[in-house]
DNA sequence: CTAATTCTGGAACGTTCGCTCCAAAATATG
DNA sequence: CATATTTTGGAGCGAACGTTCCAGAATTAG
């Protein structure tokens, strides 16, 4: 047998998420990758196959760990419209709190390369059926408990939530004012009659 | 005297605004300027100064004509829900018209660029400022007039409204599908009650 | 026509890109 | 300890990057 890598995985993948969500695709170079991973690039290329690998696995790592989060704070909530307004409040209260300002990792992966790289549309639009399906049974269930209106369908509602989430991520690349996302967010959460 | 350049300034402005919209500002290089115009760097450098103060000039160009089609669109609709309906079915439409779904260019700025370059960020703030306060005076009349509710202050459907437009153009990025797209303008206009 | 000036294409600058390669270091096995 | 196998850092690959430079073409004024 041989040596053992000296690093883990998964804690590099996580480091080059950081990265590729602070400046994106392009403009982040392997040397980048070599200084923030500690690693060089021989083992870089040897762990994860190149920069385009890389970056699709980051991706991927992201949208789970953007999946699971949405998961826990519907399921923790106690009514239905506290947890859709948690949901927004707490994304704001994140975005606001980043220095760096990098919005969300999906929705910059999909503007910068979704209408050039098949494999991160088809991988996006995968993350977004997938959310999307999760808030529409939440808000099916609310619905049937009485505790939502039913003047739209919640597959409607759904995507309509989502979006708005997604547009937080866009506005905190330019006006980080906390102002602006509370007028938003309440005119948003205002469709939940 | 000397020799005339042999282009319309304007024009290449043009195109080059569209090969920065279609690819964002890191994956264009000069060289695909220089062939999309059919300008040589020496040309391109003389007229523009550089890549970066072209891609400004291009922004701060195509920043002018959104703001000019939302003031046309929004003055010459009949009635106040109309006309903001419109505005979303148009860009709906425009939006899946584009066989390369480049979205919007602003937006595509605001999300490569917002939070690394700090003239983008400036200029789109004020685009987006802008913007929404043309959309807010128009409410402000409408709600005058009695064509619109008061349950919301004009100035928060003004920008809950711009970021619903955006978030339009975000979505084609990565699902182009007109239904979706339906869903969720139904949605966002139910709130112009 | 001559002279002065400006624009033009394209070669070439130094740098950085993504990626490969290899000798040296490291470590699990027998 | 010796051997086999794998990882490692870093030099270096060819290509592409943004930009500069210059010789020659082009055009206006005298």
């Amino acid at each position: 047998m041989a040596r053992q890598k000296a690093f883990d995985e998964a804690a590099l993948l996580e480091r080059a998420m950081e990265l590729f969500w602070e400046q994106g695709y392009e403009a982040t170079s392997v040397r980048d990758l070599n200084e923030r991973l500690h690693l060089s690039s021989s083992s870089l290329y040897n762990t994860f196959g190149g920069k385009h690998d890389l970056y699709l696995a980051a991706l991927a790592s992201y949208r789970r760990v953007e999946y699971a989060q949405v998961q826990a704070q519907l399921a923790e909530a106690p009514a239905a419209k506290d947890a859709v307004a948690r949901l927004f409040n707490d994304l704001a209260a994140s975005l606001l709190a980043d220095e760096s300002r990098r919005g969300s990792f999906t929705l910059n992966a999909a503007v910068e390369l979704g209408n050039r790289d098949e494999t991160v549309a088809y991988l996006l639009q995968q993350h977004f059926a997938d959310v999307t399906e999760l808030l529409a049974a939440f808000l099916t269930e609310a619905q049937a408990r009485g505790e939502l209106g039913s003047a739209h369908a919640p597959r409607d509602l759904a995507s309509f939530l989502l979006h708005n989430l997604y547009s937080l991520a866009a506005l905190v690349k330019v006006n980080a004012s906390r102002a602006e996302m509370e007028r938003i967010i309440h005119v948003t959460l205002s469709v939940l009659s």
